[in-house]
DNA sequence: TTTATCTGGTTCATTATTCAAACCATTGGT
DNA sequence: ACCAATGGTTTGAATAATGAACCAGATAAA
């Protein structure tokens, strides 16, 4: 791995529960050499995707991803036209929730919306990816993705959250097949106990899986009922989003198709 | 320079203009070899700060920076406090309005509202950032930077973007202290002929200078009258910005005090 | 006060990565 | 068929990254 990597990847220590982190945690939690961390730290500095607040010193996200948040917003927009579609799927499903792109080797959660019609709902936990083998986003997405990623992904050792988390290879290959038969994928209590999800893949301009769309309920409240009107709605919602964005689903995709088995896992 | 830098360098060549480049284009533009470029596009791909799209396989700024830029605006809300505000004043004066923070060495342009009074406006041009001796922006930060920055930036060789730029150290350094005595940075034509523009500069809750606040007019429309009530406004506007940001302007700071000589360049 | 242990930051010999110029394989135009 | 592009890949030689040890300062316990 380069050394640009290692630099980008002490990025991905900052999240929402940690946006802020002082050297030497930050060597603890990557696990690169302190001085290392430091060098590497300095460099992201002066270009601004990281800058040092405070009396002690500490880092956090820096003011230059503005700048490329707004020129990829520019070429690409997304979060502009994904909002607002969010916000109309969380409050004519009651539940929260969430679109998540494909960035590298993985699953980004770029946005989130909650329903206010429930005192309880899901919470975004302060992840800021989410598992490919985990999450109906990420199986969504895998189910979609190029082969190549595919079995690179699953080649890793996949780690179990819950009791519930699948991590055999074979398993989760099966399970691919049948999201991409139906279109839809679903999760129940395999990232977050007593979290159900629902999501649908995203595709670009040139047919290629970019993302997902997803809805998350707390478990006790999925019923048969709401379940198929959370996958009415979300199907509505990724058309649009396409549409809005010039997606093309490939050839032969089926959204919503009835699944062969009665109810995934 | 280092090896993360020279990644980071090459990212500054997308831009509003050219948001998309290949790989030749990029070692051309960049001067970097293309077997390095290469290599360092593959590395910021692989975290998703970079895209390869189309049959051209061009690349162009990737899904990475939404995660990045929602987390800092988690952290450090900015762009949801400043687009109000930089709205009402394009509003309030009939002319263009930015907002540009410095990241690293650089001031970047982070957000621009255009005013809808007038058939001609003042456009952003394609630029994402701004050179500090030849804008009211950059001359507004770099008049309140630290002493160790403005003179890091004032011993490069600062270009000439049209006649009426400025580009000899002494002169701007004195320019600078009548900066820091009316607490306004006034620019015309420096860096684009027949724009004039005003700017305040922008102060974190440690009262360091972190960006700046501009209206930019059609020199041809420039009038005293306009003038007048465009520093008027900025003030305000910069002062709520600061106020919504907790930012506290450094002590002494004089905020639209007279100038001792009565009309910049 | 002494001691111990944190912190952010620095140094320097060893080592591994990056560099540049060449070369491939395709593609598009003449 | 040719030429000039393109994206991508290989090669010894040069350069940069690395990590253990080391500061100096702050904090806290003894």
């Amino acid at each position: 791995m380069g050394t640009v990597s290692k630099a980008l990847e002490l990025l991905d220590l900052f999240r929402r529960d940690r946006p802020q982190i002082g050297l030497s945690d930050l060597a603890r939690l990557s696990g690169v050499n302190k001085a290392t961390c430091f060098r590497l730290m300095t460099e992201l500095q002066t270009y601004g995707l990281i800058e040092q607040i405070g009396a002690a010193r500490e880092y956090r996200i820096g003011p230059a991803v503005l700048r490329l948040a707004a020129l990829r917003e520019e070429v690409a927009p997304f979060k502009s036209v994904v909002v607002p579609i969010l916000t109309a799927l969380a409050e004519s499903t009651g539940e929260s929730t969430h679109v998540s792109v494909l960035a590298g080797d993985r699953v980004e959660l770029v946005h989130f919306v909650y329903s206010t019609q429930h005192g309880t709902r899901v919470m975004m936990h302060d992840a800021d990816h989410l598992p490919f083998h985990a999450s109906s986003s990420g199986l969504a997405i895998l189910a979609h993705a190029p082969e190549a990623l595919r079995e690179r992904i699953l080649a890793r050792k996949l780690p179990k959250f819950t009791p519930q988390t699948q991590t055999d290879p074979a398993i989760i290959r099966a399970r691919l097949d049948e999201i991409r038969r139906s279109g839809i994928a679903e999760s129940a209590g395999s990232f977050e106990e007593d979290v159900h999800s629902v999501a649908v893949p995203l595709f670009n301009a040139r047919s290629t899986c970019m993302g997902a769309v997803a809805v998350a309920a707390p478990s006790a409240r999925m019923s048969d009922a709401l379940r198929a009107r959370i996958k009415a709605e979300i199907i509505t919602a990724a058309l649009q989003i396409m549409q809005l964005r010039g997606g093309i689903p490939p050839e032969g995709f089926a959204l919503g198709a009835p699944p062969s088995i009665p109810s995934p896992p």
